[in-house]
RNA sequence: GGAGGGGUUCCCGAGUGGCCAAAGGGGGCAGACUGUAAAUCUGUUGCGAUAGCUUCGAAGGUUCGAAUCCUUCUCCCUCCA
């Protein structure tokens, strides 16, 4: 049971496939080199590209070989898949800087040492292409009609599409038939939302190069409500722990519903399947062991196992009376604020629990304010040296946000 | 290019001279219930210490008073070409 695509199909990803038993065969006989494509849209991948990196690692633990392709040219276009609205447009040196800490953080995830992945960028061929050959060499095998029945459109038919963006499904098909001269990548991976732009590519090679090529989606993260995981208020779940801290990162897995433990586990973590399924299968309380394991495992892939450690010991701390508040978020906040004796509001936006004094206010009048675990109610509560057990004060805002500060 | 319709607070969407910081819904936040889950219920949801200040595409103007009226600009949509 070594086969990638067996691997893939019995943790969860696979949601579609062109050729499901000519793939199988494939990945059976020989060593397949496949791409996924990344669109440095922002300055950090989030945990939505965190699932397609995980295709990406089993693969080549089977031993494929990924090219992790960023996609400089075709971010310039912007993928209009599942948006309302025309993206906007990014300067190329933003494009040019995202696209240096996708690499970065692709890097330290999938294993590009002696040649075992390949990382490249599409700019270095879309951004040089003369229209009319394009036309003439790629656009004669598009049909229009067929491509504005394609689903990727149809969130767009409505508002409207630019020429632009109606291009984007070129491009990406154009990408995979150029990655297959120069590398011989004949499989191209990518969320379900990728469906239609990998089926233009796979079609083109078989038309164009009279070669096979295949194509695979994998199951989005959603939640039971059908929206897409790895949003929060705040936005995206990042991986660079400058934006989404390992603690909080940590947080959100930690939370997880119920019904999706299971399928996050196959598909976020390494563990054996008999080891999913276990913990899988508790009810009730129980699984919140499992939501333990979830969180752990994840947060060690993406921010190494001391990083995991720590945020599991802060939680226990928070959460279930632990005694190790080492790890804890904690804000270091002047002493001479506290000298003077501090107000509950301006406190609270010190220590950015709140974005906004109104909010503060709303926060503590309700009863959502903690200050070393006694409810403060009171607006005009100033806070004071005296408020310090030992250097220390924690501060919570509703159930599960604290603070710890400190004095510095 | 011609004709028409429209840009309202995080989102959708009411609002056509004062009672509008602006209905309603969604989302968010807080509380209750719980298992740091889901569902449900309650409160709340521009900033600000009360005062007050800044919002209704942008800039001007009329008026005691404008999201609402006028002018110019700008962006979007629909139909025609």
């Amino acid at each position: 049971m070594n086969n990638a695509y067996d691997i893939l199909m019995e943790r969860g990803f696979i949601a579609q496939a062109t050729h499901e038993e000519e793939i199988r065969d494939l990945l059976a006989k020989e060593k397949v080199t496949f791409y996924i494509g990344f669109d440095p849209t922002a300055d950090s991948l989030t945990a939505g590209h965190f699932l397609t990196i995980m295709a990406m690692a089993h693969m080549q633990r089977c031993g494929h070989t990924p090219i992790a392709l960023i996609g400089g040219g075709t971010v310039m276009i912007g993928d209009p898949t599942g948006k309302t609205d025309m993206r906007k447009m990014m300067t190329i040196d933003q494009i040019n800087e995202n696209a240096e800490h996708f690499k970065k953080q692709l890097g330290s995830l999938i294993d590009f040492e002696d040649d075992k992945a390949i990382m490249t960028n599409n700019a270095d061929w879309l951004l040089q292409l003369n229209y009319v050959e394009f036309l003439r060499d790629i656009g004669v095998h598009f049909s229009v009609n067929r491509m504005l029945t394609a689903e990727c459109y149809k969130s767009r038919m409505e508002k409207g599409l630019s020429f632009l963006e109606f291009n984007y499904m070129l491009l990406q098909s154009y990408d995979f038939l150029e990655l297959n001269k120069r590398f011989g990548c004949v499989l191209q991976m990518g969320g379900n939302d990728q469906w239609s732009n990998i089926l233009g590519g796979v079609e083109l090679i078989r038309r164009k190069e009279q070669k096979p090529a295949f194509g695979v989606t994998f199951n989005l993260l959603t939640t039971s409500e059908g929206k897409k995981m790895g949003k929060t208020e705040k936005g995206a779940v990042w991986l660079d722990p400058a934006k989404t801290t390992p603690y909080e990162f940590y947080q959100y897995w930690r939370n997880i519903e119920d019904v999706k433990v299971k399928e996050c586990l196959g598909l976020l973590t390494f563990l054996p399947m008999e080891e999913v399924n276990r913990l899988g299968a508790l009810e009730g309380a129980e699984i919140n062991k499992a939501k333990e394991v979830l969180a752990f495992e994840i947060t060690k892939i993406i921010h190494g196992e001391e990083e995991a450690s720590k945020a599991q010991e802060a939680t226990k701390a928070l959460f279930g009376g632990g005694n190790n508040a080492a790890d804890v978020p904690t804000t270091a906040l002047d002493a001479s604020l506290f000298e003077n004796g501090i107000n509950i509001l301006d406190l609270l936006i010190e220590a950015s629990l709140v974005p906004s004094k109104s909010e503060g206010r709303r926060n503590v009048q309700q009863g959502g304010v903690r200050i070393n675990d006694v409810q403060e109610k009171d607006i005009n509560r100033v806070i004071t040296m005296d408020d310090f057990v030992d250097g220390e004060m924690m501060v919570r805002r509703g159930k599960k946000v604290h603070q710890k500060i400190v004095l510095k």
